[in-house]
DNA sequence: TAAGAAGATGCAACTTCGTTGCAAAATATT
DNA sequence: AATATTTTGCAACGAAGTTGCATCTTCTTA
């Protein structure tokens, strides 16, 4: 585990530093996306606020994660798949907000369906967020 | 137009004041969907940044606007259609935000595709934001 | 249509969120 | 191991959003 995000630093061109490791470790470890405030809790408040921002900047930029637009104004940061290079995103899939427990997924199987747009409009991302239950809380 | 926007409020129960009926003449006037801070700007700073905050709370449970998010952190508002009841949103279509000028629009006219979850879980909204560049800016 | 009740507004104060500059510390490079 | 490069944390700031409360506006009904 710190072997592979070591890897994912180098191959970033980042140098390898101990918030970006911890920050690294938190996404894996488990499924959902999450928000600015999220990470700095469950890192145990250990980083500054500035530098988790700065950390979630740079990860950004250089394609490790992606940003989930929500109507809470909060957004939240997944992990990228492979597929994703230093500034280019190429991730399609649907994400998923619980409206019980709150959680957000991406749900990597899900592509998302193709649309017509009106005359005139040139698309560059598509995004698709499905708001319902669950599986967890459904149970 | 005062007439329809008095007809509006009234059939959502809510008094008739001048903040509620600039603002709403405000959404009427154009097509796009406005952020907090469009709306303070564009009725000339006259209510005070709370009373503009509470206006929108107001029409947003009423089911009079919904919000459209986005990547920017900063939430968008747009009238409903008139299918929308109090604290049900049925708007289905698309919203499509300029990477040129910024502004976000509704596509009332592109439906949203049905898609298929992962078993176990229950979808009730789904949200679809294409970004790219719009009509006018392609001219 | 005037008086009282109900509701909305504006102000002040406060919290949270996000950003920037800079010195000190950590990491990388030779 | 010494130096150059990055990153971090602090302080300070501005923007965004919230709450309580007194005042003003709108609504109700007699």
């Amino acid at each position: 585990m710190e072997k592979s995000i070591d890897q994912l630093l180098k191959k970033s061109r980042l140098s390898i530093t101990e918030s970006r490791v911890k920050i690294l470790e938190l996404f894996f470890s488990q499924p959902d996306a999450l928000a600015h405030g999220d990470i700095e809790k469950k890192t145990g408040e250990k980083f500054d606020r500035v530098t988790v921002y700065r950390t979630l900047q740079v990860f950004l930029a250089k394609g490790i994660i992606h940003t989930i637009p929500t109507n809470d104004n909060s957004i939240r940061y997944a992990l990228c798949r492979e597929a994703c290079e230093e500034g280019h995103h190429h991730d399609n899939h649907v994400h998923f907000v619980c409206n019980d427990c709150g959680s957000t997924t991406c749900l990597e199987e899900i592509t998302i369906p193709a649309i017509k747009l009106p005359k005139g409009y040139a698309s560059s991302q598509v995004e698709m967020i499905v708001s319902g239950i669950c599986r967890k809380c459904k149970k």
